[in-house]
RNA sequence: GGAGGGAUACCCAAGCUGGCCAAAGGGGGCAGACUGUAAAUCUGUUGGCAACGCCUUCGAAGGUUCGAAUCCUUCUCCCUCCA
């Protein structure tokens, strides 16, 4: 079998690491527990843990075994990295349910039952470590002078940083100890904004164990241009498909930078990846066939092949002509409510296409909308019960949002 | 504890000798054109509403004034220096 760091290496995920050859060697002798861990900020996984969720599980194809870490305790502090204000602090109440949440999620990509994987949460010795013990035990090692020079903090030495925060290094550094006191754990990894953190345990464990240990961050989930991706303006793509229906995060995919399917194919699908290069070559047009394969492998991977079909097929029918799909964001009145007709703005505040009445009018000045392919010209079009075929009515907004109006 | 500086819309950032400020500019977003459901580019737009007007918004609460993002008071938070 091959090495599994030359696979994460192949496909793209490794940024940095602390002794890449050994660990590379270590990987290939032996099986190997490592974690990374994830902070229960929100009550879904969002697109953006894909990445080290793919690290773990081509690690674990590999044998090696990953620790699912759940920050029940870390997200009480809440990691500063890469955030240029305080985060808001979360009750427990929140966390906790949270952590339930990814729990969940972590479950439908790995077996958790016959101990190859294993799932722990940091809640489970940071919350009641006494703070005296912990600060002559741990902080001892931490030296400020080190942490403020830190990218981490830097930017927020200008903004204001807590000691709240501050201290948070040292809580995921503990974990990392504490992890390999219980699973003789030697690797953690994370996304590169965890680096500063990850040196912060491995050294740690180094300290107090005398033991080698190793760090590795991966790629963070970024467009060509190092934009961060994942997020919309409408918001952050989700995993939780009650939150980010199976076909938006399909057609989320399907609509990336032509310059980033090759590497989105090798790091959140587990294609070949002489069919990455391959698909990732393709010239002009052609490499919509990426995109779709793209889309389609993800979507699989997150919410089944069903869902994944079911997705693309809206996708197909809505772009490929037609426009008519029963799987597509729908809305359904009551068949009295078009008797007098409603007005198009109302009716798109109703479907959530605009947000308000203003945006909607601007939209329809501005011929953004369309209701069965025919563009709304009129501010105060009247859409009546004869504008619906088949008691539905198609309503698209812009050139890719299709929202589906059924009056029973 | 003391002395200064700051807080403006999704973000950054002007304005702060009171009216011309729903608030410049940039970014981002949305829409239109061009395209391949791409990128780049160009154009429009970007608080709300019963819309040539009205209402709410410039950290919070009060006050001065015919009128305040702009002036005064108190408070909250942040930054810098001193202790």
């Amino acid at each position: 079998m091959r090495n599994a760091f030359d696979v994460l290496d192949e496909r793209g995920f490794i940024e940095q690491g602390t002794h890449p050859e050994e660990l590379r060697e270590l990987l290939g002798k032996e099986s190997v527990t490592f974690y990374i861990g994830f902070d229960a900020t929100a009550s879904s996984l969002t697109m953006g843990h894909l990445i080290p969720l793919m690290g773990m599980l081509h690690l674990y194809r590999a044998g090696h075994r990953p620790i699912f870490l759940l920050g029940g305790g870390t997200t009480m502090i809440g990691d500063p990295s890469g955030k240029s204000d305080m985060r808001q602090m979360l009750s427990q109440d929140i966390i906790n349910a949270n952590v339930q949440s990814f729990r969940r999620q972590f479950s439908k990509f790995v077996n958790f039952d016959d101990g190859s994987a294993i799932m722990e949460n940091n809640a489970n010795w940071l919350l009641d470590l006494n703070f005296m013990e912990f600060m002559r035990d741990v902080g001892r090692h931490f030296s400020v002078n080190r942490m403020l020079t830190l990218e981490t903090y830097k930017s927020r030495l200008e903004a204001g940083l807590t000691f709240l925060e501050f201290s948070y290094i040292l809580t995921q550094s503990y974990d990392f100890l504490e992890l390999f006191r219980r699973y003789n754990c030697r690797l953690q990894m994370g996304g590169n904004d965890q680096w500063s953190n990850i040196i912060g345990g491995y050294e740690l464990v180094r300290k107090v164990e005398g033991e080698a240990v190793y760090g590795l961050t991966l790629k963070l989930l970024t467009t060509n241009a190092g934009t961060k991706m994942g997020k919309t303006e409408a918001g952050t793509i989700w995993l939780d498909s009650e939150r980010t229906s199976a076909y938006d995060f399909y057609q989320y995919l399907r609509n990336v930078d032509d310059a980033d399917v090759e590497r989105m194919l090798a790091l959140l699908t587990f294609l070949p990846m002489e069919e990455v290069r391959r698909l990732g070559s393709l010239p002009g047009s052609e490499i919509n066939q990426a995109k779709e394969v793209l889309a389609y492998e993800v979507t699989k991977f997150v919410h089944g092949e069903e869902e994944a079909a079911k997705a693309q097929a809206t996708a197909k029918a809505l772009f490929g002509g037609g426009g008519r799909d029963e799987n597509m964001p729908s809305t359904t009145f009551a068949k009295e409510t078009f008797a007098a007709g409603m007005d198009i703005l109302s009716l798109l505040v109703e479907t959530g296409l605009a947000s308000s009445r203003s945006e909607g009018r601007r939209l329809v000045q501005q011929g953004g909308v369309a209701l069965d392919d025919q563009r709304v010209e009129e501010i105060d079009r009247l859409v009546t019960v004869q504008d619906f075929s088949r008691d539905t009515l198609i309503i698209r907004k812009g050139k890719k949002v299709y929202h589906r109006v059924v009056i029973e």
